[in-house]
DNA sequence: CAATAAAATGGGAACGTTCCCACGAGAAAA
DNA sequence: TTTTCTCGTGGGAACGTTCCCATTTTATTG
């Protein structure tokens, strides 16, 4: 079975002109005749020609695409900030491919290879919670394939990359729970592994400092982010001889779990204990009751990144982040205060119904 | 800004060899000397070879990777038929690359031709609520590129697809509903332009007729999926002179989002108003309350649709569907009752809690 | 030791496109 | 008229890989 597609010799032979002449009317290059151009875009039109981008992007050395490699797409995170950078970068004339890693770092590093051998001219990347050896994305950089990075940055690379104030935000987010008559305060963290797990664990210890809450180290759990984790994890905060009147958790999916257990435990939200998210996922304003988190602007996450890769896509020459320092880009979060620290007072829920019994 | 990648040619000159020994010693020829290959193998590695794609799929006209063009993926459903079928292709040793198309027809359009242009072996698509002219599929076939629809597919196409028994599933859903004591039972349904939605309609007026129910087409309306109307129309419903005691909604987002009409107006679910939604999106576990809806097998889905795509692929010949009849694989679905439709009893919210005053 | 078979290698075409260079025809300038 | 310029066109190289065919080397057999 062997797809069959219009090449430009195609059409050069049944207009008998040369393909250098095809060329240059399909790629709009000035010195052709406008006659010709029309004959060889209609009959372009006709035979449903298709450029093949292979040849193109081979003989150009320039494929015009760009790669986003992202850690999952099961949050709403991943997907709003892809759609962000797509926006940019559709309009700068740039196609897009999306890779998923399904958080494995053997699949991160396959499709890192993957983009490098269809030789995409840059890439859009937050690595795996799994990702400990980044010589896959300083083999690109040695290529000169430009490379940003967001949410999850490695440190030991210099490169470009687009984060929002974790440690300020997670000490906001402890900060409002003090604020609201909280004095034991418990923290899901994330993996040790991950920057923005130790920014905002550092938050948080420096806004319980502040307000001269002692910090207890039982009170914090880093875990590998998998939702099994959590429910044992929040049970055993519940089990403790003074359990936590307040709850930071790393993110949105462990702050909701996190509220199951409280709920299955018969204790009420913020009442016995309050809880705070991170990142504003969809899921956060369904939930009952509400999840106050800290918002993150993911698209502008994703456009940000975009317009630096474009940036750095155009750079005459090739930066070299080996002697100067890399621009990274913090964008600003946003308290999104809910029912599960501070309750608005409910419609009442018996109000008579009108036209009925 | 260039990059520099090493070729094939590099190496065979470094070794003093030709090129055509060193691609057989590279892609596993056994027509090759150990040493030799040995030699290369070690070349390649220490010179960070990465093979061009483009090169290749140019020559072999084979690329070895297909495509996911999906109309959106802010909810879960779509991630999760990807991953599914990403698991499969993966395993078959192809690579995969996404398009999402934020619902637009332009860029559905665009990115099956970018699709083409970079000669993918394979497509697998579910197309946007907006897509009435389906050329640019058809044009796939014409050239031999095999197709493969899930949930959405054209009506007056022969195409292989997967799809859930959406009648079916309308008419349990409702049939629920009836069981359940209600009588008055409202549908917000999708757009008459995607064959799901009519199908859905039709299952839930069937139902209503199997229970001697009169089907009153004022309690119908359909929409075209974007959040605002469905408050709209919600409201619309409420302000009846007989408002309905139920509702199924064509989706999960459309449920949830009519919940917080319901709850707002100070009514109660399921007591006033019993609510069924379709898909069992992640967000229905997590609202409140619980929403009762129709699961689809996401994983199942997307693994079917890339076994068929592989089949296709695979095939010696192309297969001709204006001749015979294009498989369809109906998978089954499966109602998750939840508290939006039967209210289980909640843990006691007042027990005391231990340890604490 | 010659004859033959098998294994390993080299050479070159092919894939579709762009781009550079060359060339002819006609127009404009000398 | 001759020279110069511009416009439109054609020819061919280049891109990196595979694959087919030819050739050389090595091993095996009579």
């Amino acid at each position: 079975m062997k797809a069959k597609y219009i090449t430009i010799i195609d059409i050069a032979r049944q207009l008998n002109i040369s393909k250098s002449t095809v060329s240059r009317a399909l790629t709009g290059h000035p010195n052709v005749n406008e006659q010709t151009r029309k004959a060889v875009l209609e009959l372009a039109a006709s035979q449903e020609y298709q450029r093949n981008s292979l040849a193109l992007g081979f003989s150009r050395h320039k494929t015009h695409t760009v790669g986003i490699l992202v850690p999952e797409f099961m949050s709403t995170y991943f997907p709003s900030v892809i759609v962000g950078a797509q926006t940019v970068l559709q309009e700068a004339g740039y196609n897009v491919v999306i890779c998923q890693q399904n958080e494995s770092y053997e699949t991160e590093v396959a499709n890192i290879k993957l983009l490098l051998s269809y030789r995409v001219d840059g890439i859009i990347v937050s690595h795996t919670k799994e990702t400990r050896n980044f010589d896959h994305f300083t083999l690109a950089q040695r290529i000169g394939i430009p490379l940003v990075f967001f949410n999850r940055i490695p440190e030991d690379m210099n490169v470009p990359g687009v984060v929002v104030n974790d440690y300020e935000a997670a000490f906001q987010a402890v900060e409002h729970l003090i604020k609201i008559g909280r004095k034991c305060i418990a923290h899901l963290a994330g993996p040790e592994s991950l920057v923005n797990s130790r920014l905002r664990r550092q938050g948080y210890i420096d806004a319980l400092k502040k307000y001269n809450i002692p910090y207890n180290p039982d009170l914090v759990l880093s875990y590998d982010l998998t939702m099994e984790k959590v429910k044992i994890y929040m049970k055993h905060f519940l089990d403790l001889a003074t359990p936590p009147d307040a709850l930071f958790a790393i993110n949105d999916p462990t702050a909701i779990a996190a509220m199951e257990v409280v709920k299955a435990a018969g204790l009420r939200i913020p009442e016995d204990i309050a809880i705070v998210g991170f990142s504003n996922d969809f899921s956060a304003e369904l939930v009952y009751p509400g999840l106050t988190t800290m918002a993150q602007p993911t698209s502008d996450i994703g456009r940000t990144a975009a317009n630096m890769l474009l940036q750095e896509m155009h750079a005459k020459v090739m930066n070299d982040y080996s002697i100067k320092k890399a621009p990274t880009v913090t964008l600003p979060t946003k308290l999104i205060i809910r029912d599960s620290t501070v309750k608005k007072e409910q419609p009442s829920l018996v109000k008579k119904r009108k036209g009925r019994i």
